[in-house]
DNA sequence: GACCACTACCTTGCGACGCAAGAGAGTGGT
DNA sequence: ACCACTCTCTTGCGTCGCAAGGTAGTGGTC
């Protein structure tokens, strides 16, 4: 039975997502519905807030990135997050094992 | 508090490891250690054989590849694995959509 | 034969993450 | 009072990788 590339995204995201939120901070403060906005805008990074929620609160707990809640006359307040410094430095931490990572399965797929 | 790239890299290796294996018996079969060694050779795919066994029983319960057990002057009897044609088209599934999935984490890390 | 080293395979218990589904709370309009 | 919309968060579950440990077959040394 050959997989759908749904299942296989599934796997894919693990560890991934995190860091395209922090990526995603860079530019600037977000808040939640924001962020998922911003991801779902690529095909594949983002399908629902169950996954989104439970993982701000992760970057929140360490450290990575640091919150306000703002009124809005659009509804309920929201939270915005900011990117923290150690936030950037896990950033970047990230995005050089995802390089030598990715570049490893390039070479064995290509093999 | 800045994450080490072990702890990184485990997560990334989840649904990929699997289709690497695939990819490297593309070249013909091979036996449990000898896959071991060839992923190990690159610096981020494999750490443990408590990875590669339990992955091993899973592609032969989903068809995707073949087993002959061959004896050994070397040792036990060496399980040899072979792709099959529902392997090698699960594997273009994996290449096109891990093609799409990097494109779009790329875009979101270099935005 | 008793022992050891080496090769090779497999299992157990655990932790991390993503996800579908649903729930709650605040605003504004009818 | 009611509904629609926005925004946040929780629950229960499944999948995967992993460290550690266990089993078994071969060949060599005493």
């Amino acid at each position: 039975m050959v997989p759908t590339q749904d299942v296989v995204l599934t796997q894919l995201r693990k560890g991934v997502v995190e860091y395209c939120v922090l990526a995603c901070l860079r530019s600037g403060p977000a808040y939640g519905l924001e962020l998922a906005e911003r991801l779902s805008a690529t095909s594949t990074l983002l399908t629902s807030e169950g996954t989104l929620y439970p993982l701000l609160s992760r970057l929140r707990q360490q450290g990575w990135v640091t919150t306000t809640q703002i009124a809005s006359s659009m509804g309920p307040p929201r939270r915005y997050y900011e990117l923290s410094t150690e936030g950037r430095a896990a950033l970047e931490t990230f995005t050089a094992t995802w390089s030598r990572f990715t570049a490893d399965v390039r070479t064995t797929l290509e093999s």
